[in-house]
DNA sequence: TTGAAAGCGCTAACAG
DNA sequence: CTGTTAGCGCTTTCAA
């Protein structure tokens, strides 16, 4: 198949080349009935525009580019999703890059997306300790999730503090006495939970809370050793309420429970905090907060789209865009309450946080 | 900040605007300290080739596009897994595009791809029954996954039969007497490998098949009521293995056999034949076979670069291209032998086949 | 609406 | 290696 292009499509429907373009770009500058004769000529032809040299000479294109460090991991699986039906609610195509834990390829994407004049890119980095965003302020508008930074530039990530504060108010809130905290804090995210949990614990002095932050407690299998102690305490130390730092660790303190013949949540009553899908199918419902993934990816797609309303503007009024600024937006989360805690059995009220239904 | 071009960086490191071109495309063709100069250029002005204009220059690009249905399906997730890794192996990248069940937007992102001068295009379509590839040969090379055709183009998908028929075999050489096949046969899929497993049977007349294609069998907890009932069978009824057509139900009825107080693999082995690697985390690990979508995502990239290079070749010898024939590839299915059917515990060779260990 | 033409940034091909 | 040049296919502008 010889390639058609533009001029083909025109000769075909007998206008000029610009109404071809015009029909394409700005349909209500062209009659109905020209259009049509031209909508026909390229069906005819199977005409498919060429995008870079539409780019090249100026067009403006409505895809935002998103680098994931892996897609096999939940949490980029949710921002994925969230981003997608934000973009499509706004009229945005996504393309999604998977750098592979690679940062090399990672920048290799972010360069290629930029180069492509993407109208926005999205990355969540693989950032290590002292990470900084790329240099230069960049060509098109850009969002790092899961990031908390002081740099120029735009952020989301999760509010981890206001995770464990949610979860702890629950655990007051649904008259816990005595509330275990279980879970190695050793990365950032984990003591930004904990810190919320003592930030509570500090409003309730009336409510005994018991860190337990020791052992290479990570695993479900951690977590059902855990479970299991705490079974076998006596029953005025036992807690009557366990606030488990990551769901898979909820889910084997569970278990370890259970295998104590304690019930959940008749006896102890139990909550995750990461809102990880794939934690929800255990024997108990699972209560810990929505998946932040989600939000991230939604709340990336809203800076975006910011970014090109404020290009827009100075280009308009031709005023020099402002310097790069620090902006850092903490996804607020929200309590998922379910059975392990008491609550009655039901469904996430939005279907697209159930990611996991599927897998 | 201005865009910088090709000009710019040239003038920068005060050599021609060829040079730049070639250091970037053919570094080779340039001598070291020159490509040094030009590069240090680059770094200082924060260069990004535009993209657009060079794949309209007739550049070549490396990057292969995929539109997958959804991305929060294991499935689709092995097919990005799998073509990520061939497409690294082989130099090139891969964008991907989540079309969100929506086949409006599964063709535009076709398009765009195109349009984009992809190297090539991969799509898993949402493909209704008499679903057929789009018109016209299309100017990228294509290829369609987990598409059964024998329209002209390049398909791939898994070989269901063939899945049946290793895991029935598996089933005869670890010494079955009485084989239950369980799980409702009403989708293609599962009519095919309960073929493969009649094959089988029929090469083994002294081992007993038994087929419970009968009630509303898909979910673990069908599996779990027929685990319960084989499991309070008269021994001499009980089947010594079962072979499940899915993962999930197969997990099921492991769990029912242990609600009976059996034992797998003690008193019954079991099988499952999708390799769903979300069912490989039960309380006992499952056999069954490798997951199907790693490789057609495999395939897929291979066959791209197939295209590729005889596109290449017929340039090369002026021919013009052959019409465009039916390719359809079957993924050759392998076994994935655990515990479940008294194998050693193992994990898969190829970590990039645990999917799932990180969700 | 038309026709013509400029130019987007780059690649590849040319004679030096 | 340099310097120059011809497009690639499209959008946009301009005068008719």
């Amino acid at each position: 198949m010889p390639k058609v292009t533009i001029q083909d499509v025109a000769r075909e429907a007998g206008v000029a080349l610009g109404t071809v373009s015009n029909a394409l770009n700005h349909p209500d500058k062209v009659r109905p009935s020209t259009r049509e004769a031209v909508e026909r000529a390229m069906d005819k032809l199977g005409y498919t525009p060429n995008q870079s040299a539409r780019l090249l000479a100026g067009g403006k294109n409505n895809v935002f580019g998103l680098v994931l460090p892996r897609l096999d991991h939940g949490f980029s699986l949710q921002i994925a999703n969230g981003a997608h039906n934000e973009a499509q609610r706004n009229g945005f195509d996504i393309v999604i890059a998977n750098a592979g834990n690679d940062d090399i390829l990672e920048s290799r994407y972010m360069r290629f997306f930029m180069g492509m004049q993407m109208a926005g890119v999205m990355a969540q980095p693989m950032a290590g300790p002292g990470w900084r965003p790329a240099g230069r302020r960049a060509a098109v508008p850009t969002v790092y999730l899961d990031i908390h930074s002081d740099a120029p530039g735009y952020f989301v990530a999760a509010d981890n503090v206001a995770q464990g504060r949610l979860v702890a108010q629950h655990a007051i809130d649904s008259g816990a006495h005595r509330v275990a905290v279980v879970g190695r804090a050793d990365f950032m995210q984990m003591s930004l939970r904990v810190e919320g949990v003592r930030d509570i614990a500090q409003h309730n002095p009336d409510v005994v809370f018991e860190f337990m932050d020791e052992g290479d407690w990570n695993l479900a299998r951690d977590g059902y050793k855990i479970g299991h102690g705490l079974a076998n305490r006596p029953r005025v130390e036992r807690p009557d309420f366990v606030i488990a730092l990551t769901d898979v660790l909820a889910i084997g303190v569970i278990a370890g429970l259970k295998s104590g013949r304690l019930s959940v949540p008749g006896d102890v009553r139990v909550a995750g905090c990461d809102g990880n899908p794939l934690a929800w199918t255990g024997s108990v419902p699972l209560t810990t907060v929505a998946p932040p993934g989600y939000e991230i990816g939604r709340k990336g797609v809203q800076n975006l789209i910011e970014q090109i309303e404020l290009a827009k503007l100075a280009e308009f009024t031709h005023e020099p865009l402002a310097p790069l600024e620090n902006h850092q937006v903490l996804v607020r989360p929200f309590l998922l309450a379910r059975q392990s805690t008491g609550a009655e059995v039901r469904r996430a009220a939005d279907p697209d946080l159930d990611l996991g239904s599927y897998l």
